[in-house]
DNA sequence: CTTTCGTCCTGACTGC
DNA sequence: TGCAGTCAGGACGAAA
């Protein structure tokens, strides 16, 4: 269920359980979720030691010990659970691993978009699914300037510019909706018309947007990475995402909900432009 | 080249 | 209560 800040709050999760530890035990429980997983995959992760997982854009990355990196997408439904000990396993639970302190970390995911792979370390620039990523949202690269000269010539909305991971990467449906609400701008505005005054109220609203997901994903997970307890997302403090027909938290206008490239838009047609 | 569309899959929810 | 239909936070690859 994972944009960036879910991954980014995974990921702070499992670093104090993975990192520095060896991996103890792994379960495969099938040989494919979007794509084929690596062959003898549980056979590969044995025994080697975790380094410090990372983040880019919607994915985590753990390297391990031995020049490789093992790379978790989490795709529309994927969850990871931290266990103090070995957890009875669910249906969707294809992928655990145990370290050696006894705990387990348990990769869920129901639809099966997510892909777990295991990566070279001097192929990861290269692989397909991180090649073409755009900078991060919190990246120096980011300046209204910037945002300005990328959208030139895009015959596109700001909406499906936002989505693409090749501009800026890690932003999804929700959270480009909050941004755009945010900043005042209209999820149709074309790309090529956001001009220099428009990216400077877009930019710090995105990352706004993100650093208050992250931190408050972060509070709700606290209580909850305990024994069984789950990592997930929780909802909070949208202001427009999911809420067609109800009021504007600004000015009381109905959100309106409409479709763009096959994807639910969410906007207050009085505060946006 | 850029952009949109179909697709992979299950589960939760809506309306009849 | 059952069942068909709809929708979902991603992202590739084909097609236009």
């Amino acid at each position: 269920m994972p944009e960036l800040p879910e991954v980014e709050t995974v990921k702070q999760a499992i670093t104090p359980v993975l990192a520095g530890q060896r991996i103890s035990h792994v379960r495969v429980t099938r040989k494919d979720l979007r794509w084929p997983l690596p062959e003898n995959l549980a056979d590969k992760l044995q025994g080697r030691i975790c380094d410090t997982p990372y983040r880019r854009a919607k994915y985590i990355l753990i390297p391990l010990e031995g020049e490789q990196t093992l790379l978790l997408h989490l795709g529309m439904s994927g969850a990871i659970r931290l266990y103090d000990s070995q957890p009875e396993f669910g249906k969707h639970d294809h992928f655990s691993i145990a370290v050696e302190t006894g705990k387990w970390c348990v990769f869920s995911d129901p639809r099966r978009f997510g892909h777990i792979d295991l990566i070279a370390n001097h192929q990861l620039n290269a692989h397909k699914l991180l090649s073409h990523l755009g900078p991060e949202p919190f990246s120096n690269h980011l300046s209204p300037g910037w945002l300005v000269k990328q959208l030139t010539g895009r015959k596109t909305t700001i909406k499906a510019a936002l989505m693409d991971q090749r501009l800026i990467a890690g932003l999804g449906n929700i959270y480009v909706c909050e941004a755009l609400f945010k900043a005042g701008i209209s999820p149709r505005s074309l790309a090529h018309n956001i001009g220099q005054k428009r990216a400077e109220r877009l930019i710090p609203a995105i990352q706004d947007i993100l650093s208050k997901a992250i931190a408050s994903g972060g509070t709700s997970l606290r209580d909850h990475v305990q024994p069984g307890g789950e990592i997930g997302y929780f909802v909070q403090q949208l202001n427009v995402y999911g809420r067609a027909g109800q009021a504007c938290v600004d000015c009381e206008t109905k959100i309106q909900m409409i479709t763009q490239t096959g994807r639910s838009s969410f906007f207050c047609p009085h505060c946006q432009r």
